[in-house]
DNA sequence: CTGAAAGCGCTTACAG
DNA sequence: CTGAAAGCGCTTACAG
């Protein structure tokens, strides 16, 4: 009962490979015809047969997101950046969770890489830095775009942008604020941003001739308890610093929380600020001064490169680095007069 | 180069016929040619074509998530639970957000549902009890199956919980801790889990022979700011209850905060309990006393029940209510002495 | 600028 | 229990 092809074209008194030609947007077809096959497909409200066109032709119009139990508001922000692309091309995502065991991980790529035979794949940290993964989809040639990747930049394209950068400011921010004793806590080492962002946190210390202690350093892994843990740490005794620099807002939400266990107004007594800009930066109190991520706008171009490279094979393949931005909120303020 | 069926039944020697039987489960195949079959499937590492087998029977392998920006939280459990049951059955899952205008929505809805022919569609609040998207899916012939919905049970087949008896049984909790006059923070009237929500609340005050006076409700719409400024009404004034009851988790974050601002501490000055378990509930301090919903649970639900009825149309028709878990953590305790 | 033919890799409906 | 034929709805490759 579905419209077909064959209807369109009956409708518009040409063959099939007319119709075909106006909706795919090829060249050689006469305005005339163009407008006669248009009409006719919107009168028959036709939609192509999606199995159909990527059984025959070399596109299945799927963009595929593959990610690792991250924080789940970042997930979402990526499917709706991508969505927003797949919207406008036509195109629709397939989401999949890899959080099983290697092997696992890997027969189920395969799987879907050959029934599915996805025009590309998002890939989200960490699984955008997981050999077997890039290897897997490689071998089945599904072309990826890696976002916020940490090695390996040259392999494949990415989108992404300047952690270090982002420290550094946010870094200046504090300081701008009279802190001069400001501690900071680091992520997983096997993370690039933890790296990047402790590098931008180190050059803007520097900058201004600021020593930085051992002591004030903490080992986090991004999680809100090993926030909680560093900051209880670093509070612990008189000496303590008057501000707090979490590379990431799961950390900052736990030093925050630290904070309030031990009696330390924020940000009177203690200025803490995060990184990510996740939802419960401004569902927590004090709100949270953060860095934006331009997740959505990650996720979109990712889409759109592959989307494109889809269409034509030979482009798509720059990658590209977007602008984050700095924002404001109540958890930092000026440096206590004591320090 | 890839594998096809026709390889298949060349190293087995039989005819695709008898591929396709065995690799579909159909009866009527000789053990000694469907282990032949087997094997050779096996040696040349054969998947099926999903775009093949979607044009030439009557399903697509793929189920679809439709959702409406809920918490991201909820999001992502639903996927991963769907997810679940997906990778069982050989299935993939489509997402697609649903935040534009009613327009838009079924337009994209009947772009999906012609272009992608999905076996199944799963609806998560507030899109499940949306009337243009039920009625758009029905058009189109795509089975659905609702996550939680409000009204119109009768409609289609659905999984949820008992939100009544989950609320009844977190007011005894506050009720055994000592408490007698306790708030009650109420979730957007267009929820039915608001009403059946306070319903249980009421019912165990009831029970009791407790009186609940009106300044002690207050009218949120399960979010974070609706939270803070509801409890921030509630606890004006020397006259304050000694505990609260926000009817999710946003809105109980909302709440702790409103008390930390006022310097309340919770749960010593006011014990603050939630509804949800999302993952912000352990990530906050300190951490909320709360419902859990089995989200997953629900989810791998009502994807087995779509796959099963694109098996066979007759099955997976049957509701389901699960079970939830009243989880105790730091957010309350005793009630004060002077209470 | 347009079309007739072949074929993508499967399943359905039918025959034996 | 097994298979030959037809066809799903498109695109590709080719001819004119």
């Amino acid at each position: 009962v579905a419209i077909t092809i064959t209807d369109v074209a009956e409708e518009a008194r040409v063959s099939i490979k007319t119709v075909s030609r106006v909706l795919n947007g090829e060249p050689n077809v006469r305005e005339e015809t163009r407008e006669r096959v248009l009409a006719a497909a919107r009168a028959l409200d036709y939609r192509p047969n999606l199995s159909a066109r990527s059984l025959a032709g070399t596109r299945s119009f799927l963009i595929g997101h593959f990610f690792d139990n991250p924080s789940s508001a970042y997930v979402a922000d990526i499917q709706e950046g991508a969505l927003s692309a797949c919207r406008a091309h036509g195109y629709h995502l397939v989401v999949e969770s890899l959080s099983s065991p290697l092997a696992e991980v890997e027969q189920r790529l395969n799987h879907i890489v050959s029934t599915l035979r996805l025009d590309g794949a998002i890939l989200t940290p960490p699984v955008c830095d997981n050999a077997v993964v890039l290897k897997t989809l490689e071998a089945g040639g599904t072309p990826y775009v890696r976002v916020a990747p940490a090695h390996d930049l040259d392999r494949a394209p990415w989108v992404g942008m300047d952690d270090e950068l982002a420290a550094f400011q946010m870094t200046e921010h504090l300081l701008d604020l009279g802190h001069r004793d400001i501690a900071f806590i680091k992520g997983p080492p096997a993370h690039a941003a933890s790296r990047l962002r402790y590098r931008g946190f180190e050059r803007a210390l520097k900058q201004r001739r600021l020593n930085l202690r051992a002591a004030r350093v903490g080992r986090g892994d991004f999680s809100f308890g090993s926030g909680f843990a560093c900051a209880a740490q670093i509070l612990t005794g008189e000496d303590r610093p008057s501000a707090i620099f979490a590379s990431n807002d799961e950390m900052a939400l736990g030093a925050i929380a630290a904070a309030h266990s031990r009696g330390l107004a924020v940000p009177d007594a203690l200025s803490v600020a995060g990184f990510d800009d996740t939802p419960a930066a401004e569902r927590t109190w004090p709100q949270l001064t953060t860095i934006h991520q331009p997740i959505l706008e990650m996720a979109a171009a990712a889409a759109e490169m592959l989307i494109a490279g889809a269409r034509e094979p030979a482009t798509g393949r720059a990658s590209r680095v977007l602008d984050f931005r700095l924002v404001g909120r109540a958890s930092t303020g000026p440096a206590p007069a004591s320090h």
